[in-house]
DNA sequence: GTCTATATACGGATAGAC
DNA sequence: GTCTATCCGTATATAGAC
């Protein structure tokens, strides 16, 4: 019995496979699924393009793994962080929240999934699901998740019948305009998105403060 | 001097121009940038091919003119709604005013300039340009009147400094997960927005209702 | 300005040798 | 599995007659 052949691969040399997954992965987020074509995959992972076509069954085939791929990685299982568990302090807890959350959906690599599967949507709807359930779903899940727990300690008052709709807002508020602006390419509106953040968390919490404490 | 022949094309015979400009916006916005050709255009248009480049130096600038014009279309000079500038009651004001929003945001003409206009803005940034002064920009403007207005008259408490940030913030709030659900194709969580909406407005009656006034 | 016909190129996909 | 070479459709854009 030899060592399996795969520990080698990993560690060494990848396989041409993941050669092609990771070329095609940068080619399709850095053009889109139009513009991208399968010539540039092949130069960019140094392979043929019949090579490409003995992995994949067709462009549209290979756009597929990529976007199940990049979800998993950039939305993937991200549990609730400790500040929140620990949280003493409500408002600085949503807060650096609100940051972490923004940090996400503004980075590069999601901006470019989420142009990637808009773009492609009508066409492909299985993408557009892909996307969903691998992205939004577990984001607000979680943040339900997080409203109740907070309630339960007694921090804030969110009925758990309105959790769901209050984190379908929260996220919402996040994600709206900055988010738009950068899927654009038009020019930020600001560099700090903090007093935006501080307005929102206001918000909730002047709704959302339970009775007993001072909400500001 | 005879009558200017311009009248009679308006009314009679609309122009090749006009007749290629409505079918590109038609097959733009149903097939997208990437896939629309040129020959569908024209068969649309009952044009040759040739007649289109006479009048548009190349599709990047048809599709162009088509962007600017449907923005103003959707987009263009709202007024501010009466039920605003008569409102006695607020909380219903501000409902009916995300269920109309909404209802704009929504409209497959919207989601089709939407969905264009993103999946070429990395490569078109003028086009991006163009949709956010035409779209984002005046419903944010004309918001954050009326959020000043409602607070002079009374109704709200919404400090002026503060008001463009407000604006934004109850403008993501509707635009958010619906939009994106619509944007994907994927099913739609909720036929009837009014409940998430009506939470929307309570959030911001709870911060910003004036101290003088039940805001319940 | 408007047409028909065509230049020219590129993209997805495959055939066949190794 | 992997390569080279190629098929074939389609796309943008233009030439030239009217």
């Amino acid at each position: 019995m030899s060592r399996p052949k795969k520990i080698i691969d990993d560690m060494e040399t990848p396989s041409k496979h993941d050669c092609i997954l990771t070329a095609a992965q940068e080619i399709f987020l850095e053009t889109g699924y139009g513009a991208a074509s399968m010539d540039a995959v092949a130069a960019r992972a140094n392979v043929s393009k019949a090579t490409i076509y003995a992995h994949f069954d067709n462009k549209r085939a290979l756009f597929e793994q990529v976007i199940q791929g990049r979800c998993r990685r950039v939305f993937g299982n991200r549990d609730i962080p400790s500040y929140i568990g620990d949280a003493q302090d409500v408002r600085s807890a949503l807060c650096r929240l609100a940051n972490d959350m923004m940090r996400i959906i503004l980075s590069p690599e999601a901006l470019a999934i989420n142009r990637a599967v808009l773009a492609e949507a009508p066409r492909l709807p299985e993408v557009g699901e892909t996307f969903y359930a691998a992205g939004p779903v577990p984001a607000l899940a979680r943040l339900t998740r997080m409203l109740n727990d907070l309630t339960r300690r007694g921090l804030l008052a969110v009925p758990e019948k309105e959790a769901p709709l209050v984190a379908e807002l929260f996220l919402n508020m996040l994600k709206g305009d900055a988010h738009l602006r950068a899927l654009l390419g038009v020019a930020p509106r600001r560099d700090d998105h903090r007093p935006l953040l501080a307005v929102a968390v206001d918000l909730v919490l002047a709704r959302y403060a339970p009775a007993n404490e001072a909400s500001r």
